[in-house]
DNA sequence: GCTTCAACGTA
DNA sequence: CGTACGTTGAAGCA
């Protein structure tokens, strides 16, 4: 699939061919562009908004391949007034408003143009339709050959025989081609008397009123009659009706109408069109540019096949050819005859390395569950198969689970472990799957946070996917309307999967993803699927239990929360907390928030050492039991039907590359406190097993820092074999560790964790309710001891900010656009991002490389205990009965390995009835 | 019925 | 003025 790029040569004319001129007009074109393609699915992580700079990028890519111009600009409008609004003060009046999403895509448009190779133009006082006019002009003296493309019809005075003005129709790719002939056969007249019969029409747009009841028919029937608007003027008496009287009470407004739209040819320009021809293309300027934008592979190829770069043809290059046409052939074959139609054009003795099936799926799943209702397979060339699974005999039920098992036969899909958890119910196993279209595009932006496959062909296939009404049929919106029979939608879904799995990996591979996909997260879905499937038991009655007792406790501080104030209030809503508190019982206030001043629990904390009123405290203590009752009620919600909770774990969510639990989140089970950590007792070992066994990565992101700043003290600090945070203490306040007490190592362990999170010496103060003269002085001292890691810190930050992302230890990236903003509280905010990304990213990594080994380690030792929840850096495993102990050494030496960091990786494991007592 | 906000649980 | 998540109830809107 990857073949050589042949070098394009629409820079050179071809001998004895004509020089030919593009010329664009570039807030026309882009706002065409902003208002074709929907703002809001066009969008980076950090909130710039990109429609208007994708869509005029293709369409410029569009134009080059189409029409291989040799000289190309683009002409602004700048901001200031123009001789026409010093002529008549209403011009361009009642426009609407700008969107606010429009003005700063021009700026970005700009520097692509320019970074292409193409030349932007302007000039002061005159507006961009001027300096196309003057351009034009001068081109057809040269002898060129003349294209515009304008949004604006008052460049249809231009055209001539030389000159072709292209006019964006219903969507910006579709541009019309405006020669005299089109110019006849649309308005009537030619090109040359156009103005006259905008000037009788008027224009909307610019504020210029027209003659009333005077359309481009009856202009046009005028201006043929008469010969021209001069002409028509001389003769103005002779124009019958009631448009005719319109006319002679108008002619004011036509006659400045005419002055008006006249375009000027001899704007003052510094560059002569012979310096127009297109330049090279500065390609690492384009990458950095599509990279912040987050535009993907799709358009950048698109680009780079038109372009001059200077390295074309380099090896590696995709070509555009694969994907450009998406020419979908679908055939759904007859259910009932599936076997035939595999063996056909999906057999088992097929080449290896054959093109990969798109496989997609009609139907539901989630709790560890699911269920197909359709399926659709689709092969190199558009042939597909739809099945539906009540429809099978026994021998296509046969076929279909052979195919679909066979690693040998290739596939790619969209959302493998949604696959795997549906076909699963039905009894089916997925092998041989290659690639996963939204774990690879969030490999390659993990920022985003949905992964549609709509969306996803949108943005790397440019392809518009519309839903239909109906639900999951798909059909091409590119003009060709395609028949939506049962199952098309989806053969059309598989088809785009196969083409997006191309465009994907050629992404990937650019920015050396491609091992942690095929490596890591690829294989760890089938990890995380049988995970999701076993579930973990829970103890019903001993949560109904806790909930009543949580509850009973709450409802006793509602009343005695009212008893204190002397009336009812909602205490679980701020707003009235708020009323109650600042202005019933007038305590001083807390820290403003948006909406008012905060009620959080560090105001309620500090309010209660405020005054002797008894309320902060009994809010607390309201807000704790809540907290509880809400969680053991959210839990109760999700026992499944065999009494266990299937949690799902989304794989494509955290931009730092952790995994993410949801419905129910089983990552955030209290622990930190006595009362909260009560409700881990309800998660007990299941039938048919012995116990649970917990096993956690001590300090493992400490550990990280050590590795990846390579401060030797640090290091030496996990080498030395004391508790950790006392030899920290030791070494920053200079003191054997024996004399560390409590306070000191609690300091310094709350600077170690801050440290990876970008902690201020403000909010280190406040953590430790200390001064911050006292708290700048502490992080003085840590870094007089560990200055390396300091260092370090900087330096991540600094290289981000260069090369636009942060690596993890397996190559995860993280884009940070927002490391260049102007804007202080963005940038800081993407700086602290930036030191924490390949820390917390590296530890999410690590467990998971763990849990592979972990869980092929379990498989080839014929282990029955199986891995159950992963929490960041902790495994919850399930252990068989008389495995304890293998499970144990196994899980700890898998972990302890998985990665090689210049510090042991350090794992603690406990072992119990639940997940409470397995805690170590 | 939907979205937004404040609040709070975990690593 | 500390990173990464998900869930809840209240409030405001349609």
């Amino acid at each position: 699939m990857v073949t050589k790029r042949e070098t394009p040569e629409q820079t050179a004319p071809t001998a004895g061919g004509r020089p030919r001129l593009l010329l664009l007009d570039g807030h026309s074109m882009a706002f065409r562009a902003f208002f074709a393609l929907p703002v809001e699915k066009f969008g980076t992580s950090t909130g710039q908004s990109t429609n208007a700079v994708y869509g005029f990028a293709s369409m410029l890519v569009k134009l080059l391949r189409d029409e291989e111009p040799t000289h190309v600009a683009v002409a602004w409008d700048l901001s200031g007034p123009t001789f026409r609004d010093e002529e008549y003060d209403g011009y361009k009046g009642g426009r609407s408003e700008t969107p606010p999403e429009f003005p700063s895509q021009v700026p970005l448009t700009q520097d692509l143009m320019r970074m292409i190779g193409v030349t932007n133009l302007s000039a002061p006082g005159f507006e961009a339709d001027d300096v196309i006019a003057t351009l034009a002009h001068r081109g057809c003296e040269a002898g060129m050959e003349v294209l515009i493309a304008s949004g604006d019809r008052d460049a249809f005075q231009l055209v001539t025989e030389d000159c072709t003005v292209l006019y964006p129709g219903k969507s910006l790719s579709d541009l019309r081609r405006m020669d005299p002939e089109a110019v006849q056969d649309k308005y009537g007249v030619p090109p040359e008397r156009y103005r006259d019969l905008a000037a009788l029409v008027g224009e909307k747009a610019d504020n210029l009123p027209g003659v009333p009841g005077v359309g481009p028919k009856t202009a046009a029937k005028w201006i043929t009659k008469f010969g021209s608007l001069e002409a028509l003027v001389e003769r103005a008496d002779e124009v019958t009706g009631k448009a005719g009287q319109n006319f002679r009470d108008h002619l004011a407004d036509v006659l400045r109408n005419q002055r008006l739209n006249k375009l000027v040819t001899e704007v003052p320009l510094e560059s002569d069109v012979r310096d127009l021809g297109l330049g090279e293309t500065d390609r690492a300027g384009v990458d950095a540019l599509f990279d912040n934008l987050e535009f993907a592979s799709n358009l950048r190829e698109r680009l780079y096949a038109v372009v001059r770069t200077g390295d074309d043809g380099r090896e590696g290059a995709e070509d555009g050819a694969d994907v450009a046409g998406f020419d979908v052939d679908v055939t759904v074959a007859e259910t009932g005859r599936v076997a035939d139609w595999l063996t056909e054009h999906a057999s088992a003795d097929g080449v290896t390395g054959a093109a990969p099936a798109g496989i997609a799926l009609e139907g539901t799943w989630g709790q560890g569950t699911g269920r197909v209702d359709g399926l659709a397979v689709t092969v190199a060339g558009g042939a597909s198969l739809f099945v539906d699974p009540t429809l099978l005999d026994a021998s296509d039920n046969e076929a279909l689970a052979a195919f679909l098992a066979d690693p040998a036969r290739p596939k790619v899909v969209h959302e493998y472990k949604g696959a795997l958890l549906a076909l699963g119910a039905h009894g089916w196993e997925l092998g041989g799957v290659v690639s996963d279209t939204a774990l690879a595009a969030y490999l390659v932006q993990p920022g985003q946070r949905r992964f549609d496959l709509l969306d996803l062909c949108r943005k790397y296939l440019g392809l518009e996917l519309e839903e239909k009404d109906d639900g999951a049929q798909l059909s091409l919106d590119l003009g060709e309307e395609v028949e939506n029979g049962r199952g098309h939608g989806l053969a059309v879904r598989a088809a785009a999967v196969r083409d997006l799995a191309v465009v994907l990996s050629a992404e990937l591979d650019r920015r050396g993803g491609d091992h942690l996909l095929r490596e890591v997260e690829l294989p760890l879905v089938d990890v995380l699927a049988r995970m999701e499937r076993a579930g973990i038991a829970a103890d019903r009655p001993y949560l109904e239990e806790l909930q009543g007792e949580f509850a009973a406790a709450g409802r006793a501080a509602v009343a005695r929360a009212h008893e204190i104030v002397g009336r009812e209030f909602n205490l679980g809503s701020p707003k009235q907390l708020q009323q109650v508190l600042f202005e019933d019982l007038g305590l001083p206030r807390t820290k403003k928030i948006k909406t008012g001043y905060t009620t959080d629990a560090d105001a309620l904390a500090w309010l209660a050492t405020q005054s002797d009123n008894e309320l902060p405290g009994v809010l607390l203590h309201h807000r704790d039991q809540t907290k509880l009752r809400t969680t053991v009620e959210g839990l109760i919600k999700t026992i499944a039907d065999d009494d266990r909770i299937h949690t799902t774990f989304n794989q494509t969510v955290a931009a730092t590359g952790r995994l993410s639990s949801t419905d129910p989140n089983l990552q955030n089970i209290p622990i930190r406190t006595d009362v909260g950590r009560r409700i881990r007792r309800a998660f007990v070992v299941g039938p048919g097993y012995q116990e649970l066994l917990t096993a956690d990565y001590s300090q493992i992101e400490l550990r990280i820092m050590a590795h990846l700043s390579g401060e030797q003290a640090l290091i030496d600090a996990f080498n030395s074999g004391y508790d950790f945070h006392a030899h920290m203490a030791a070494q920053v306040f200079d003191i054997d560790v024996e004399e560390v007490d409590g306070e000191a190592r609690s300091r310094i362990k709350a600077m170690s964790y801050g440290l990876a999170y970008g902690l201020s010496a403000y909010g280190l103060s406040q953590q430790l309710g200390i001064a911050p003269d006292e708290a700048k002085k502490l992080m003085e001292d840590y870094f007089a001891s560990f200055g390396g890691v300091r260092d370090y810190l900087h330096e991540v930050v600094e290289q981000a900010r260069k090369v636009g992302y942060t690596e993890t230890i397996l190559g995860r990236r993280r884009y940070l656009p927002d490391l260049t903003s102007d804007n202080r509280q963005r940038r800081e905010m993407a700086e602290r991002m930036a030191l924490n990304a390949p820390i917390q990213g590296s530890a999410a990594d690590i467990i998971k490389v763990a849990m592979l080994q972990v869980d092929a380690a379990l498989t080839e030792g014929g282990h029955a205990s199986r891995v159950l929840l992963q929490v960041h850096d902790e495994l919850v495993v399930e252990v068989a009965p008389g495995e304890r102990e293998a499970v144990e050494n196994l899980v700890t030496h898998e972990m302890g390995t998985a990665y090689d960091l210049r510090v042991p990786l350090g794992v603690s494991v406990g072992s119990g009835q639940n997940w409470h007592d397995a805690a170590h």
